[in-house]
DNA sequence: GTCTATAGGCAGATAGAC
DNA sequence: GTCTATCTGCCTATAGAC
């Protein structure tokens, strides 16, 4: 469990932008980028609008602050599997308890939920999430490689596609368990995908 | 080809309500419901926000109003699938198949964005998207049971979760590709779906 | 059914005192 | 760094004339 959520953390001292971003971070990953104001994350940090805009000027700047602190902690995670996960096949196992991690939460994956809103979102924003999605199929890649190397994993087509195919399918099955409040719908389709690369 | 955007029609005749609906489809498909403001339907119709009150009478109502229709809109193209193909997996091919085109349109499927945005969604919009995908689902239950029958389809997992793995797997290939712009992404993700349960 | 006009609220953002 | 005060603009929604 490396992908600890701080504000369910010990009270060590944390600056106040920190904590709008774990405030933020929250609110955008329940009720999307669009769904929440500088309102919202002051109120629940018990700070003014004002004083919120003096840590990030603007909206925009904000969201891409989010996005990048949150693909550099997904990026920790990774390393982390990689150091303490030995085989391909639970190394994904490992990944896509990441997600179920997230659901069980309530949320979304940040980047999930940005993706929806993609059109909407200022351009600094779009880049950092495809750059996010490119990292995770990247990771997941070499995993594969791996896999087959070790005689682990039977690919039925491409690495990069497999690696496309697992990245949508794990946002896929957490956008539509979250509205059922039900992460057992998640579970049951990891299950089923990673199965079909053992197999 | 079923589904067709009325947008894309022969201009038949149709009312303001109809004609605005459309224009909303698009937009909440491509941008999202908070994504989007009387101001920008009214402006691309023609008419003035306040007209456009005139037909739906609050927010709510307007997208109430548009999945009731796209659910319709959807179930007659499951009706049709199921009266032009023969077996099951050419049906789950077609299904997949409606899904690709909404893609190439550059749109996201309507419910799959709505359920990102659920948690701000007001109450009726939230059964309303589930009940699209509760009817999806027992759309595929009853092709996977077919399938099974004429041994079809051989399923590593209960029906009722592969048929939630289909959607979800299927709005997830969806959700990530839009971002990138490149509809081929999905179609990797859906061919490899529908081997894994031919296989 | 469509319009003009407007209400009332909230959005993101800034100026300037402390 | 945080505050009060304020601006401008857009939002949903309504009143009432045509």
């Amino acid at each position: 469990m490396t992908n600890r959520d701080p504000e369910e953390s010990e009270p060590v001292e944390r600056g106040t932008a920190e904590r709008a971003l774990d405030v933020a971070e929250r609110l955008v990953q329940v009720r999307g980028f669009n769904g929440i104001s500088y309102a919202d994350i002051s109120a629940e940090l018990g700070i003014t609008k004002a004083s919120l805009h003096y840590h990030f000027a603007t909206k925009a700047d904000l969201g891409r602050a989010l996005i990048d602190r949150y693909a550099e902690r997904f990026a920790e995670a990774l390393r982390l599997i990689d150091r303490e996960r030995s085989d391909a096949p639970s190394k994904l196992d490992a990944y896509a308890e990441l997600y179920a991690e997230v659901l069980r939460g309530e949320r979304m994956c940040l980047c999930g939920i940005l993706a929806a809103e993609y059109q909407t979102l200022p351009e600094p924003m779009q880049g950092a999430v495809t750059a996010f999605f490119d990292d995770n199929e990247h990771w997941l890649e070499a995993v594969l490689a791996e896999g087959e190397a070790k005689r682990a994993l039977k690919l039925s087509a491409p690495r990069r596609e497999v690696a496309q195919g697992i990245l949508g399918t794990l946002e896929g099955a957490m956008l539509v368990a979250r509205p059922y409040g039900d992460p057992t719908r998640f579970d049951a389709t990891a299950r089923a995908l990673l199965a079909g690369l053992t197999g």
